[in-house]
DNA sequence: TTGCTCCTCACGTCACGTGAGGTGGC
DNA sequence: TTGCTCCTCACGTCACGTGAGGTGGC
């Protein structure tokens, strides 16, 4: 007897689906067990059959699942009758968060990364030491700027020629290691050697700190009061330091440490 | 006996120094159980003492786990000599992919969440119909626009006056069946109502490709010849319709439908 | 009858959270 | 001695991947 056979009797085998929706079939065996897509059918010897209403959600599922939400919160959105724009709405907001967790993650690595290139072959303990600063800059350097200075400082434009994938890389640790050796041997902070070591560490300060002198001030008090803090052990000092390339940018002028700040006030 | 305890002498409990480094004391039981932080120490009734050695492994497992590394690549960074460069690079690699994903994914989301916000109480259909549209227009689309263009219309910036945040609500949908109506109706395209239509449905288009002409010719011709597609069973007259606002536009033209394009060829 | 597809367990993933049931240390 | 801390299993998470061992269907 020959049956006619509209599309509605069509029925697909697990495999067939699986190729058609580009799952696999285990795929389509986990959303039967969880009880989110069962067939309506199975054949004699328990094998699935996948009905044209079966397709039809298979469908929905995967376009629901490209949004990013869960089988569970699929699930109610397919049976309940949840109001879409609540889950989509905390999807977005999830999604933001994540987002700038991971971008911050980025532009730390990226630093990282460019600050190991100064090594020849860096090492673990290289990147682990510069973490340890980062960490130990980042904390000082709250206590010394408000949180408005902060973030300008972490999300500086780059400049509209500069590539801007590329993070500035960090010279300020090599100058200021020159602007010791130069400190140890007594040289004349007037003398244009010095003066020019001054002026690049003013040229990378200012990159960092988007020639906001308020920020630099503050920057440049934080070395001198708690550089220790930053490269404990390493025995620099770092108030003398400061002061001698005060001298060179400004000799004429009389040089007592200042200890007003402008950053919020302490709290202990 | 009085011992001279220094520094160097001193342990902790399990459960003093998951306090101070803040981590949970399952999650030292769990480097303990991967050998990822073995304690130096036990007590006779093995209890776990760190020593000051274990305490410092610590906090690098910690400062590389902030960095988004794994466990695993952890244990192999601290006890083999890997290049932390190929680590920090892949990482940026990987974080970079993911966060374009993400970025594209809440652009969707926030577009679907607006146009459900047309809506006067949405439900998980609406939102299903939705997105099969979105897809169906992007296949489409992806047809008739070169990549370039593409591009183009998803990188689109916001002008410099509007809220960064809020995605541009399509407007295009309810246009269209304003013109519809009017189509229907039979009202002459000259008429001022209906030119003021066009006039909309023009700067709606002209918002969302950045106001090139390529695109919206493109994307016209689009609507035109293959709308049915986007629309199934609605029997809009697609065709019809594009032509009878092309008239609104310009009253002394001739209407031929153009099959010419400019877009990519057709690969079957 | 021979392949091929399908079936049902069941373990593994990643970094822990969360008990259960029992013992050590001040 | 009483709490508090610590111990060792062991299951659960999320969405499947990857076999193992066996049977159905053209």
């Amino acid at each position: 007897m020959l049956v006619h056979m509209n599309d509605d009797d069509r029925v697909w085998r697990i495999g067939e689906l699986a190729q058609i929706s580009g799952l696999t079939v285990r795929t389509l065996h986990h959303y039967d067990q969880i009880g989110l897509l069962c067939p309506s059918l199975r054949t004699g010897g328990g094998h699935r059959l996948y009905a044209p209403q079966d397709a039809t959600r298979l469908y929905e599922i995967v376009a629901l699942r490209g949004l990013g939400l869960q089988l569970e919160q699929i699930r109610e959105l397919l049976t309940t009758d949840v109001d879409p724009r609540a889950l989509l709405g905390e999807q977005v907001r999830t999604l933001t968060v994540q987002l700038k967790a991971g971008a911050r993650l980025r532009e730390r690595l990226a630093a990282l990364l460019a600050a190991l290139d100064t090594a020849d072959q860096p090492t673990a303990s290289d990147l682990l030491g510069l973490v340890q600063q980062t960490v130990a800059v980042e904390r000082l350097a709250a206590e010394y700027l408000s949180p408005e200075q902060m973030e300008r400082l972490g999300h500086r434009r780059p400049e509209p020629g500069a590539p801007a994938a590329a993070p500035v890389k960090n010279e300020l640790p090599r100058l200021y290691e020159q602007a010791l050796a130069e400190y140890d041997a007594g040289t004349d902070p007037v003398d244009p050697v010095v003066r020019a070591i001054a002026e690049q560490i003013d040229e990378a300060s200012a990159a960092l700190s988007g020639g906001d002198d308020q920020v630099t001030g503050a920057v440049r008090r934080m070395w001198a009061e708690r550089g220790e803090e930053v490269y404990p052990g390493t025995g620099i000092p770092w108030a003398a330091l400061v002061e001698y390339l005060d001298r060179a940018r400004h000799p004429n002028r009389a040089h007592e440490p200042d200890r007003c700040r402008t950053a919020p006030e302490d709290e202990q």
